[in-house]
DNA sequence: CCTACTGCTAC
DNA sequence: CGGCGTAGCAGTAGG
DNA sequence: GGATGACGAT
DNA sequence: CGTATATCGTCATCC
């Protein structure tokens, strides 16, 4: 404490003048001014900032006669949207109401009677991140810096309602409005009004927020699950790491700016291998990665659990496409991930999307068949007709059908039961998302009675956490239908709850071109990334060869100077200058790649053996091979060799898999 | 003199 | 943002 | 009918 | 070894 220096300690009574109302020592992280509730209440500030080390930060170079510090943990309460009861219970608001001497009730016409006059936000992100020398630096011009945010007139009411208000709707319009692209807030502005700040910064964190919680339609992923792929495809697991460490890697190689503990759920998220999980898991769970007791919350702490990229990751994200990936936008100096991968099949239609919530939108897909849409992409390719698609859970035993409902397809997932002789109800399954501690429970908490007329007698839970197996006897005191009055099943079905729709409402995705995008049905998404993926595998081929032609030129040229060196009609040992040399080789019709270096630098040129030249020649023959190969391959087929791969993968290697490449 | 406790560190 | 228990170690207060 | 919780990146 | 707060959109379920 010795640094603080002379500053009196905070509950120092003696510059205290007469009291409104007495210091608030009982709220945990206050730190009072001394002047607040006084006599100088009015030209008291309060600061909010954004967590305790910018607190201490700027506790060290305030006057704190006039100016008290508080700060505000976690995210604030969104006052807008809160219910009554949700606003009272708010830790964080009814401390600076109790701070600010703020009665509930009372009508207020000026600041007089609260124990301070102004409230000062802080906000600067970085605040945490300073020394102190910095710290004082920028409080001490901390009126440059000050904003005053102007009275709320009615227009301002109107945006801040569509930005954060309940109308989600129109938010959505108001986000996707190009007409406020271009609004920022003037930096040396000191009075701002709220209708810019939400039109400008605020629209801006909207589109920030669906970004990184909507996936991109061509790799199905968000920015940090793309980092994470991205950074692991490049390192080498021959040893498991653990999440922990995995994240570490992922978030300084990839230029991740929040807490990589972030990381730490969509890293496990991609190794979860439980129903209802993924279709692939991306990679290995080594350890306890979570179950379908508690979807997966039950996994272990991320320091213990280890995990690697599973070999299937480079089937789907095939090394070939690596150089042809889009860069990030905008980010030249850094190494960050690519603008996203290039997976083989729709990833997004794979593994699906659950809770992806951003501003205004929201997105959720369901999961699907890999080799479902394997056999489709081949369909298309050779303009073969294929069915619409039915989504599809692996390891899931119960039924996946559609409805219509009011005119639109609606898709439900069944669990399973069964009825035993003696009556006893037997569950094997439960409907997707529907997770087995919670179910439990669920009936624990019907407390006997199922329906009006069942009650449960017992109930057993002899499951385990991949098995399902929940027994119920019932009695009824109406005599229930027997399967002879032609049961009704979805009575049944209904009375334990074993069906549950799949949200296909809010297939919002990022496309191409970077714009969040409706899509009715997953067979639009289908298509869509099919137009997409294409094009793209014209790309690989034109790059591929390229580098053919370059190795081709390369092999031919040294075949050739070889030749001439044997034959005598040139001498690469004479004693030449570099330009005489450089001369003879452009006379006698050599490439420059860029130049002659890869000729110059060939070893051995005057002993080479027939046997070495005779080498040099069948491999430039198998390059020829090859590229005439490629030249006459379509884009179609290049995918359906990548596909094949995949596909064979699936149906022969999952079970290695399980047990993890060093099974195999 | 022995015991119990404190403050610190590390896991 | 926080806690628990365990242990080792040195110093110290108290019976 | 209104409140609440679940989903997941932050 | 763990805990808490919150956003954001949408739906199902609860009281």
């Amino acid at each position: 404490m010795s640094e603080f220096g002379e500053s009196p300690s905070p509950d120092d009574p003696s510059r205290n003048g007469e009291r409104i109302k007495p210091a608030l020592k009982e709220i945990p992280g206050l730190l009072d001014a001394r002047e607040a509730g006084g006599k100088y209440s009015k030209d008291c500030t309060l600061i909010l900032t954004e967590g305790n080390s910018a607190q201490t930060l700027i506790w060290t170079s305030l006057d704190r006669d006039y100016y008290g510090i508080f700060a505000l943990n976690g995210k604030p309460l969104n006052v807008l949207k809160a219910t009554k009861q949700t606003l009272e219970e708010n830790e964080q608001l009814s401390y600076i109401k109790e701070i600010i001497g703020l009665e509930d009730g009372k009508d207020y016409k000026s600041t007089d009677d609260l124990r301070y006059g102004h409230i000062l936000l802080m906000t600067d992100q970085g605040l945490g991140a300073m020394t102190y020398e910095e710290g004082k630096e920028v409080l001490a011009n901390k009126e440059k810096l000050l904003k005053e945010f102007l009275l709320l007139e009615e227009e301002d009411k109107k945006v801040i309602e569509v930005a954060s208000g309940k109308k989600e709707k129109d938010r959505k319009t108001w986000m996707l409005n190009n007409e406020f692209d271009d609004c920022h807030l003037d930096i040396n502005a000191k009075h701002i009004k709220y209708k810019d700040f939400f039109n400008s910064d605020f629209r801006q964190y909207c589109l920030v927020n669906c970004r990184r919680s909507i996936p991109s339609i061509v790799d199905g992923l968000k920015p940090a699950q793309r980092k994470i792929i991205w950074c692991s495809l490049g390192i080498d697991f021959t040893e498991a790491m653990t999440v922990t460490a995995l994240a570490h890697q992922v978030a300084t190689e990839t230029a991740y700016r929040h807490k990589e503990s972030n990381l730490y759920a969509p890293i496990i998220g991609f190794a979860q291998d439980y129903v209802g999980s993924n279709n692939i898991k991306l990679f290995q769970p080594i350890g306890v990665f979570g179950t379908r007791l508690k979807g997966g919350k039950d996994h272990g702490e991320p320091r213990y659990l280890n995990t690697r990229l599973l070999p299937i990751a480079r089937l789907i994200f095939p090394q070939d496409d690596d150089e042809i990936l889009p860069e990030y936008d905008g980010n030249e100096e850094e190494s960050v991930e690519p603008k996203w991968l290039l997976p083989i099949i729709p990833m997004i239609l794979v593994n699906g999307c659950d809770g992806g919530i951003g501003t205004g939108y929201s997105c959720n897909i369901p999961k699907f068949d890999p080799l479902q849409l394997i056999a489709m992409l081949k369909k298309k390719f050779y303009n073969g007709s294929y069915g619409d698609l039915e989504p599809w859970y692996k390891g899931f035993k119960g039924k996946i059908d559609s409805e219509i409902v009011d005119d639109q397809n609606v898709w439900y997932s069944h669990g399973v039961y069964d009825q035993e002789d003696d009556g006893e109800y037997v569950i094997t399954e439960l409907p997707i998302g529907e997770w087995t501690e919670n179910y439990e429970n669920w009936l624990r908490d019907k407390d006997g009675k199922l329906s009006n007329n069942v009650y449960i007698t017992e109930l057993k839970s002899l499951g385990d956490e991949r098995k399902i197996d929940i027994r119920i006897s019932t009695i009824s005191s109406k005599r229930l239908k027997t399967s002879a009055d032609g049961d009704d099943e979805s009575s049944i079905e209904d009375m334990f709850n074993l069906k549950k729709k799949l949200d296909t409402k809010h297939m919002n995705l990022f496309d191409q071109s970077g714009q969040i995008t409706y899509y009715e049905t997953a067979d639009d998404i289908f298509e869509a990334y099919y137009a997409i993926r294409l094009p793209y595998y014209g790309e690989r081929k034109k790059k591929m060869l390229h580098k053919l032609d370059d190795e081709i030129s390369m092999l031919s040229n040294k075949i050739k100077l070889i030749e001439l060196v044997r034959g005598n009609t040139i001498d690469m040992c004479a004693d030449r200058t570099a330009s005489e040399r450089e001369e003879m080789l452009t006379s006698h019709g050599f490439a420059r790649l860029p130049d002659f270096k890869y000729l110059e630098s060939m070893s051995g040129l005057c002993s080479f053996t027939a046997e070495a030249l005779k080498e040099l020649e069948t491999k430039l023959k198998e390059l020829e091979d090859k590229k005439n190969t490629l030249t006459t391959m379509t884009r179609e087929k290049l995918w359906e060799e990548d596909l094949d791969a995949l596909e064979k993968y699936i149906q022969n290697f999952s079970l290695v898999e399980e047990m993890g490449p060093g099974a195999m």
